[in-house]
DNA sequence: GTCCGATTTGACCAAATAGTCAAGATTCCG
DNA sequence: CGGAATCTTGACTATTTGGTCAAATCGGAC
């Protein structure tokens, strides 16, 4: 393991051999498989879960799966493929010639959205870099590592511009991605302490609240 | 101290069979397979470690480490009795009587080093709560929801007396989890962003200067 | 309806894995 | 040293798991 996803997936396409169209049984099903495979692989990880829970969980047989990708790491790359560029999209938008304070409150509330909205999503990749990101190392150290050097510069002129409190950009970064994730990805803890608490309307909006009032005020500049 | 998890792992103390005092050779065969254990469990969590990994890390054969521990379930509560009181100290030492931005200084400074010393053992609990903390829910349910909620109050005191700027309590310790077990637990990301930059001596410091910075601005009362 | 490719599945196989066991090796203590 | 308790391991078993296959069923274009 340990590829650039793009190859891998849609890898049928070479040889001559026409790729037929995919029927509309097989769209159906394999958005069935993807979602099936999401949760499960975002609980436990490549390693820990198997096809056969994948399969009852897509209300399927287990060759009937196969049929559709032939190999467990078939699926789980066609998952991490599924999910990878919707997770850059928010960094992707801060752009250069907003307002910084501005800018960077959007950037946290798009990760907190994303978050609530799909958790699964933010554990299939924690359970990926918690083993060592050994499927999408490459992407990390290419896409990943670059768009993130490119928006550290942007917040880096920001400081130097004195828009923001001087701070070291990447682990601005950091900081944004630890604490938007965490809603997602330690779900079970935060449910243990705060028990029925989670499920109140406005749970969400009250974490996101704490976030922004935190991050914010520590990064304005301090007259 | 006494946990939750003390009733399943020592269970041979019943039944009027007396326990044999550990051997040396015990202590130290012990000692050897818990930390093997802790970096396999880490990486791969509970259902994607085998057992032969764990042997062979401890360069030990399997039906050896069988003989230490009966049951791979055995191992796993061993290492996670043996990491847990360890991860709640730095909470618990937070004192209602100092100053609020030296405690949360404090508080914040020895969960970065130690997720810098053992990362391991944050990973541990990452994938342990990614599984949905099947074995030390209760535990988080009853110990640690009692000694979140209790510095909670603390917290929320010192927001009252405007010792703080307003924040929730709560969402404020969750933060902190977040942005001090984010370099342990995507140790992996980061590198794949900074590569050997990681290695580079003070890279930790930086870290610690970067997170105590935005959050302690992010929190000081403003005037 | 008919037919052909697409879909589905029961039965199966080989490898991986958790755990057992009895016999041999080592350590400890007098 | 000598013997008992402790420790170690090769060989083994039962189960789980990834994956195959051939035969049966289904769906849709004509």
């Amino acid at each position: 393991m340990g590829e650039v996803l793009d190859a891998k997936l849609d890898g049928e396409t070479e040889e001559g051999e026409a790729k037929r169209q995919p029927t509309r049984i097989q769209a159906i099903n394999r958005e069935i498989i993807l979602e099936a495979a999401l949760e499960v692989f975002a609980t436990h990880g490549f390693r820990g879960s198997t096809v056969d829970q994948i399969a009852t969980r897509a209300a399927m047989s287990k060759p009937n799966l196969l049929y559709y990708y032939r190999r467990k790491q078939d699926i789980y790359y066609a998952v991490l493929q599924h999910t990878l560029d919707d997770w850059l999209a928010p960094l992707e938008a801060i752009d250069a010639e907003g307002d910084p304070i501005e800018q960077l409150r959007r950037y946290i509330t798009l990760k907190l959205e994303m978050s609530a909205e799909n958790p699964a999503a933010s554990r299939l990749f924690a359970n990926e870099i918690l083993a060592g990101a050994p499927v999408i190392g490459d992407f990390l150290r290419s896409r990943l590592r670059t768009l993130v050097h490119d928006k550290a510069a942007v917040i880096r002129r920001w400081v130097g511009e004195g828009r923001l409190a001087p701070v070291d950009p990447v682990h601005l970064i950091f900081l944004i991605w630890a604490t938007t994730q965490h809603y997602a990805d330690f779900d079970a803890q935060i449910r243990a302490v705060l028990g029925s608490q989670v499920e109140q309307p406005g749970f969400y909006e009250q974490a996101a609240q704490a976030v922004l009032t935190i991050v914010l005020n520590g990064i304005r500049p301090r007259d």
